[in-house]
DNA sequence: AGCACA
């Protein structure tokens, strides 16, 4: 299957933004882009938080991340010196820790303290173990005493906006909720926790949503056609939302189109980053929409299983064709 | 301004 001849030096990264027209990028970079995912200036896809009050909870911090495209996982650490606390949190590429550093919250206006988000001097090396929580914490805290309660998270119950139940102190809920508002329009993605309990394995087919309306088939197929093993692309417009189906020969190939694809954004679009998710049968190519009044309330598992996603405040259902 | 884990 031919692929139409794109441009082989299409780089999804450096569309997204066009602040500075007037002043292109030094030659060494858009002279060529190699598949190096391996960084340079622009390959920090990590967020160094600090300003945090120090009764923050990693559990905290992870829902502060946790819904931004292309967040992987989040580490709070206790430095030792006084009670400062600061924390960092990983993305799958670098356009999603700039977008999620922007977006981010930074206020906690119960005590003016405001928080500082920015670049990491360097990525998080320790790859997070599949049964793993989805924060750790690093506690350098030299006295046994301070309250030593959270360790890493169990995972099952990271769906939910709330500490745990001892978690009860008045600035925990209050950075709880200052930090926290009920944006329901977010995206809401089981996948990006990268769990697959119930031996469920995602396909090597994606789904992608977050697709401005002017969105064409031939402007994603020229993004996802530099990652090997990409074989089909459908895009569907049901409800005036463009979604699409991106099929490739393995799912570790799309795994990898996913990561690096994640949060990006194209020429067309007039919003986020592109939210790529694994679908977890193959053919999945119609869909339903259904609007819903509260996003919070069709979270879960549909009683169908997997096949759907939230998607700003908008339900899809994955059919089979 | 304060940047760990390997």
């Amino acid at each position: 299957m031919a692929h139409p001849p794109y441009d082989p030096y299409y780089m999804p990264s450096l569309h997204h933004h066009h602040h500075s027209p007037a002043t292109p990028p030094p030659s060494h970079h858009n002279h060529r882009y190699h598949h190096l995912h391996q960084q340079q200036d622009s390959g920090i896809n990590t967020l160094f938080v600090s300003g945090l009050p120090d009764d923050v909870k990693a559990r905290e911090i992870h829902n502060l991340f946790r819904r931004k495209p292309g967040f992987d996982s989040c580490q709070l650490k206790y430095t030792g010196r006084g009670n400062q606390v600061v924390a960092f949190a990983t993305f799958f590429n670098h356009q999603s820790a700039i977008a999620a550093m922007h977006e981010a919250v930074k206020f906690d206006p119960q005590n003016g303290s405001v928080l500082h988000i920015e670049l990491a001097r360097s990525n998080s090396r320790k790859k997070r173990k599949p049964g793993g929580g989805a924060y750790v914490v690093i506690d350098k805290r030299t006295k046994v005493a301070a309250n030593a309660q959270e360790t890493s998270s169990a995972d099952g119950d990271s769906d939910t906006d709330e500490a745990s139940p001892r978690d009860n102190t008045d600035s925990g809920n209050r950075v709880r909720q200052q930090l926290f508002p009920d944006n329901s329009a977010t995206f809401v993605n089981e996948q990006s926790e990268k769990t697959f309990e119930g031996g469920v394995q995602p396909c090597s087919t994606l789904f992608i949503a977050n697709l401005g309306p002017n969105c064409t088939e031939d402007e994603l197929k020229q993004a996802l056609s530099l990652y090997p093993g990409f074989s089909l692309l459908k895009l569907r417009a049901k409800g005036g939302m463009p979604v699409a189906f991106a099929d490739f020969e393995e799912i570790e190939q799309a795994s990898k189109a996913m990561e690096e694809l994640q949060g990006t954004m194209l020429p067309s679009s007039d919003r986020g980053g592109m939210h790529i998710e694994y679908i977890f049968s193959t053919h999945f190519t119609s869909y339903k929409i259904c609007k819903v009044q509260n996003a919070e309330d069709s979270r879960g598992k549909g009683s169908r299983g997997r096949n759907f996603t939230l998607f700003g405040g908008v339900l899809i259902q994955l059919d089979c064709c």
